[in-house]
RNA sequence: GCCGGAGUGGCGGAAUGGUAGACGCGCGCGACUCAAAAUCGCGUAUCGCAAGGUGUGGAGGUUCAAGUCCUCUCUCCGGCACCA
């Protein structure tokens, strides 16, 4: 028998399937279909990783089984090639992102396809392509049109280092996600995207997705972050102003407010609108705002600290005068930047309260306060309020809102998408603007709007876009069409072009669209492609997406429902969330670590079939796991095991295999549905070793067991179905059926418990009746031991399970 | 602080409320070999010579029966965070 050579097997495969084009997408739309994804990855300069593996072998061995169970399946891959990193790199060597972004290309294909993965590579879509960004920029004038994109000059997140603004999403404890450089406020000129419309949607349809984990959408919620309350106004005395709006999410507490607080920012403002205050309090503000920064960089708890503003809030339920607190725990960008204090009913105000010594007053509603012991110390008063006694707080809530005026606002922490970078690498926005500053949208006969080539790509540290010095781009003459839009004409006046660029999420917005229809110059995709292949039906990729590129690309797709480009409210049927790949020794991957497991050498060792089985073997597909160097000869040993099995096959199936050959067709056609891959493979490992022993397998088996293991190691499989002579297609035609019924052994070995306590075991007839086992039973070594001639309080008897005798 | 998720052998990990530790790695012993590697066989939670006892982070509970369900608690990981 040759020997196993996996590579010269594993080479020979793969050029066959290139050249036969084996996985192209099918056309018969009058199949079923299977829409399978993976998150399609950023081209990095390091190739691909042990993740990018994980989740391309997962999502490639279903699309494979649905592929043999006669699907029409839609696998596809594409890059997500604008960003940073290239950009950084152009920097730093000259080299145009179109290049290395190509090389980077180039690499990552060459991995896919060493790893056997079955991509229809004819459908690849890059998002750094004009024919492609020509439609991420078509969505965003569409956006525009519908008011949803818009200029705004509201202070923004700014990244000093990377010299660019930055959406919300982009953060990380107030840092960049990025680069980790403290972000800043600025005010500046962007573009932003009025998600904030879409936030209510976002959330509620969440309960649309039943195939999502739980945790994941939670995780969306909590970042949308809706809270219902209302609005007061709270007349002042001795103030600048008459009033000050406050907003609660607790109006069934308006009772207990025993003073209001304000940001040092709304101080601040007041103080410039010529508020004449004390000198401390100028002081107390300018040292508080200055603080904010401070806080981000040491990143530590502040302490709550304070100053009385010499001024008198009246509480609307009381009309009793309550002095206002300029307050560093009173955040500007939340809510309106002013509070009802409650120390009653709040942990922060009571703290400050009794910091203070300001009076504390409770408010029995429906649920007794649990006011801590220190309450009642120092100047705090207790009062009860009689008047809600007994009513339910959500109608408290609602009644003390309407009867002392309050307005109903419901509030979301999301904010609007801050869209446009000072960057390079990234898609033009498609706006002019006039001499006037007058922004117009181009004509979409103008897109795609390509970039200009630049000499140098870095940000010119003015917080415009490097693109801003290519003077012979930004200038164009043009008229405006009577829809308002922008078409160059050389004969018209002049306009600048918008310099900005879109954010990297702009181009995976919308992606899994494309696959559908990648090649289609009239349409974003065809009404038909749109009909028969979306949504995706598997979506697989890590949960670091959740609040992004998740949230991100179900807005877009919503307002693409909206303005009639798809059918579907929601893009993603279900969401595969992977575990990570953790290093071998336990920890996250990274350089500074030197734990990075390269994907080449590991294939280049152990072979790909090698690499796909240990990576869909090595633990459950949703948990983190650590990458055992160690463990994959396990399966390399399992391969040399089906190889050399090859060599026992029988024209005749093999009695004593049948119980076992059902359940482990059966167990893999199950696991690989639930993504149990790990638990899939350990039960052909089982079969294996029962063939081994028999050294025997009936030719019907060994056909099916190919099969089955195909998904995951498709070369060695392919080359053992040419070697047994096998005519259909081993990817298209066909996926084994097995029988339930001869899933049972004939007999069972039932365990004998006495007392919930395994004592024993003895061997019934499958399906046996209660009382055959009992007949049995009574026989045992075991009965007469622990029972003999007592009569026990109880016999269970679980069929075809276990007997449980209680003594 | 709030919201999620997870704690099982030396390791990765299995277990519709029904024989805990499948499968794999590692390790031990044996076979083959001059020898080694590879391969094959047997063993491998733990205490005990054995009978037997104890074991799924900890403490209680429900049940004939609990890793699994309930209550409390500890630890680790992820997310959000003076969000009013």
């Amino acid at each position: 028998m040759k020997p196993y050579d996996f590579k010269k097997i594993e080479q020979h495969w793969q050029k066959q399937w290139e050249e036969q084009q084996t996985y192209k997408t099918g056309e018969d739309t009058s199949k079923e279909k299977v829409f399978v994804l993976g998150m399609f990855p950023y081209p990095s300069g390091e190739g691909l990783h042990t993740g990018h593996v994980k989740i391309f072998t997962a999502s490639d061995i279903y699309a494979r089984k649905k592929r043999m169970e006669g699907y029409n399946v839609l696998f596809p891959t594409g890059w997500d090639a604008f960003g940073l990193p290239a950009e950084q790199f152009a920097i730093k060597n000259k080299i145009h992102p179109r290049i290395s972004t190509d090389n980077n290309v180039n690499n990552f294909r060459r991995q896919m396809k060493i790893l056997s993965l079955s991509y229809d590579f004819n459908r690849e879509v890059d998002t750094t392509d004009p024919a492609y960004y020509k439609w991420t920029q078509w969505i965003f004038l569409k956006m525009y049109e519908k008011g949803l994109a818009f200029e705004s000059y509201d202070p923004i997140n700014w990244c000093p280092s990377c010299e660019t603004g930055l959406a919300n999403e982009d953060l990380e404890a107030g840092k960049c996600e990025r680069c980790g450089s403290i972000v800043e406020k600025k005010k500046m000129r962007q573009w932003t995207l009025r998600i904030t419309d879409y936030a209510e949607r976002l959330l509620h349809d969440l309960d649309t997705l039943p195939k999502w984990p739980e945790w994941l959408k939670e995780l969306e919620r909590n970042w949308i972050g809706k809270s219902e309350g209302a609005e007061f106004d709270f007349e002042l005395e001795g103030a600048p102003v008459k009033s000050v709006k406050i907003f609660t999410t607790r109006p069934d507490t308006l009772f207990g407010a025993t003073f209001v607080a304000i940001s040092a920012e709304l101080a601040d403002e007041w103080l410039k609108n010529g508020w004449e205050a004390e000198e401390d309090i100028h002081e107390y503000v300018a040292k508080t705002l200055n603080e904010q920064k401070e806080i981000l960089e040491h990143g530590k708890e502040r302490e709550k600290t304070g100053i009385f503003a010499d001024m008198y809030a009246i509480n609307p339920t009381t009309k009793e005068k309550i002095p206002v607190w300029i307050a560093n725990y009173v955040l500007s960008g939340v809510g309106t930047g002013a509070i009802m204090a409650v120390p009653a009913h709040d942990e922060r105000d009571f703290e400050f309260a009794f910091k203070y010594n300001i009076p504390i007053k409770e408010v029995i509603v429906s649920e007794k306060s649990t006011l801590p012991e220190k309450a009642f110390v120092g100047e705090g008063t207790l009062i009860n309020s009689e008047t809600f006694d007994g009513m339910k707080s959500e109608e408290a809530k609602h009644r003390i809102t309407e009867h002392f005026k309050g307005k109903p606002v419901t509030r979301y922490k999301l904010q609007d998408w801050v869209f446009s970078r000072q960057r390079y690498w990234g898609e033009p926005i498609p706006i002019v603007h006039d001499e006037e500053g007058k922004a117009y949208p181009l004509d979409v006969s103008e897109l795609p709007l390509t970039l200009p080539e630049v000499e140098h790509y870095a940000p010119s540290g003015t917080g415009e876009s490097p693109l801003a010095t290519i003077t012979d781009w930004v200038n164009v003459r043009g008229i405006i069409t009577e829809k308002g839009t922008f078409k160059q004409d050389n004969n018209g006046t002049n306009f600048r072009r918008e310099t900005n660029t879109m954010p990297q999420w702009a181009g995976s917005s919308w992606y899994y669209l494309r696959f559908a229809d990648p090649n289609n110059t009239k349409e974003l995709i065809s009404k038909e492609a749109e009909k028969y292949w979306q949504p995706v039906d598997r979506y697989v990729g890590g949960a670091e997406h959740a609040t992004r590129h998740l949230i991100y690309a179900r807005f877009w797709h919503k307002f693409l429902y909206d303005i009639g480009i798809v059918s579907q409210m929601e893009p993603f049927l279900t969401m595969e969330s992977v575990g990570l790949v953790l290093g071998p020794d336990g920890q996250k991957m990274s350089k500074r670590r030197g734990n990075i497991v390269n994907p080449d050498d590991v294939v280049k060792e152990w072979g790909s079939d090698a690499v796909r089985l240990y990576s869909a073997f090595m633990g459950s597909f949703y948990d983190a796991t650590p990458w055992n160097k160690d463990a994959i000869v396990g399966c390399a040993r399992f391969l040399e095991k089906v190889w050399k099995v090859s060599g026992y096959v029988k024209e005749e199936s093999i009695p004593s295999l049948e119980t076992i050959f059902h359940k482990t067709v059966k167990k893999v056609t199950e696991d690989i549905e639930v993504f149990k891959f790990n638990t899939a493979i350990s039960s052909m490992m089982i079969f294996l070793n029962s063939v081994d022993e028999e050294k025997a397998i009936g030719k019907a088996e060994w056909k099916a067991f190919l099969q089955i293991l195909a998904p995951f190691t498709p070369s060695i499989a392919e080359e053992l179905w040419k070697d047994a002579g096998f005519s259909e297609n081993l990817h298209t035609e066909g996926w084994p059926v097995y029988d339930s019924a001869k899933t049972f052994e004939s007999e069972i070995t039932m365990p004998i418990q006495i007392n919930g306590k395994l004592r024993g075991t003895f061997i019934v007839p499958f399906d046996s009746s209660d009382e055959e086992v009992k007949t049995s039973l009574f026989k045992t070594l075991e009965y007469e031991k622990y029972v003999g001639k007592n009569e026990p309080k109880k016999v269970i008897i679980v069929k075809n399970r276990l007997v449980n005798i209680v003594i």
